[in-house]
DNA sequence: TGTACATCAGTGAACGCGCGTTCACTGATGTAC
DNA sequence: TGTACATCAGTGAACGCGCGTTCACTGATGTAC
């Protein structure tokens, strides 16, 4: 037998990877075969030994897309530490940071492609109901607001966040697009109770 | 002179209209002059007496796109009166509706195309930036907040009702959409003070 | 260790379809008489 | 009012390019001896 049975996978992790980040540059239907196969390091033809079609590699990428860690390389520069009791604090703060909105590539989906899976079928839209629902239960947990509202508030903060990210990246003025980012930061923290004098927390619900 | 030069007028306004429903609905890539031709009641050859070639329709319905008041539609049904003291109020509520929801392709444009306005030139991007500045305006003269946060707290409420919007469109489940859109506007209005007995989230330094 | 071999990963030319663009033509319109 | 005409709006066939897909081939790899 040539080639370890791993050699594969690494090869389809890596056209999938292309992929990925591609999307995310370019959108769903922008990108081609060629320049996905180009960004895996391998040549057009190749691909069909991987992947039955375009749209089954797109169901592919899909499925981990939102699920993946990997795209999360962005929060990582900002420590997150999801165990933690100030998580929402931080979250926020990397979500609407100027890394994450400076790696497109590496970006939460939600923010690069949210009407691109608008326009898809329901295999896309549920991913992202999924990873949209993890992460206001991420804000939920450690939010200081009353019972009743906790939830409502923690959507409002995740749906601020990926707003806030989606209109300042379709802006012209890098400087009109720091300022709603600190803008959406400063009233999402202070949703969240955790005013931005106090360097940690206070006691969380 | 066969026609009146009116005619041509109407005819071009036509194809622009076509155009600007159909980009809503499947964004700019995925658009053929041919289903923009029949949109119009046109067949593809006649496109190029009135367009020297697909992107100078582009630039054309861009430069409308974000600043006539065609597409505000969805608006009129909740009747936003923009020199009422509450116009806030009303804009929230009728930029969160249903109704806005619904008709994707009357659809304010920041909550249809954002990412592919990210993706677009200079020119885009300034027309996007110059459309969120008077939603922010608008919001920001019937705040309730005080001084130094107002403008502030109205780009946030406007990344928020858009962020909103967008969240709720590319989810699969219509209950939970609805869910978020209210949960969004919920929180909004508290933040411009005009909260039915929900309290006001705190406000930042 | 070195060599021949079987296997299969990857190549790149070729095909066909969709779509932007062109162009010779048709036919609808307003005007002249 | 009715008819012939000039103008130009709109048509649809044709062309070429890009891209998804196919396929015969190349060559890199691990194994057998």
């Amino acid at each position: 037998m040539p080639y370890p049975a791993s050699h594969r996978t690494k090869v389809k992790k890596k056209i999938v990877s292309s992929a990925r980040r591609l999307f995310n540059r370019h959108g769903f239907e922008k990108v081609s075969l060629d320049q996905i196969m180009e960004g895996a390091g391998l040549t057009r033809g190749g691909f069909y030994s991987y992947f039955e079609s375009k749209s089954d590699l797109y169901a592919e990428v899909l499925g981990c897309f939102f699920t993946d860690p990997e795209w999360q390389s962005c929060w990582d520069g900002v420590e997150v530490d999801l165990k933690s009791k100030g998580v929402g604090r931080d979250v926020i703060r990397a979500y609407l940071s100027i890394q994450h909105f400076e790696d497109v590539e590496n970006s939460c989906p939600m923010v690069a492609l949210p009407t691109d899976v608008t326009r898809s079928g329901p295999t896309a839209k549920r991913a992202f109901e999924t990873v949209f629902a993890a992460m206001v239960s991420v804000l939920e947990r450690s939010i200081h607001a009353r019972g009743r509202d906790r939830h409502a508030v923690a959507q409002a903060m995740a749906a601020l966040c990926i707003g806030g990210m989606v209109v300042a990246r379709a802006m012209e003025d890098r400087r009109a697009a720091d300022n709603l980012r600190n803008a959406c930061m400063r009233v999402a923290l202070a949703l969240g109770g955790w005013n931005r004098r106090k360097p940690r927390a206070r006691k969380t619900a």
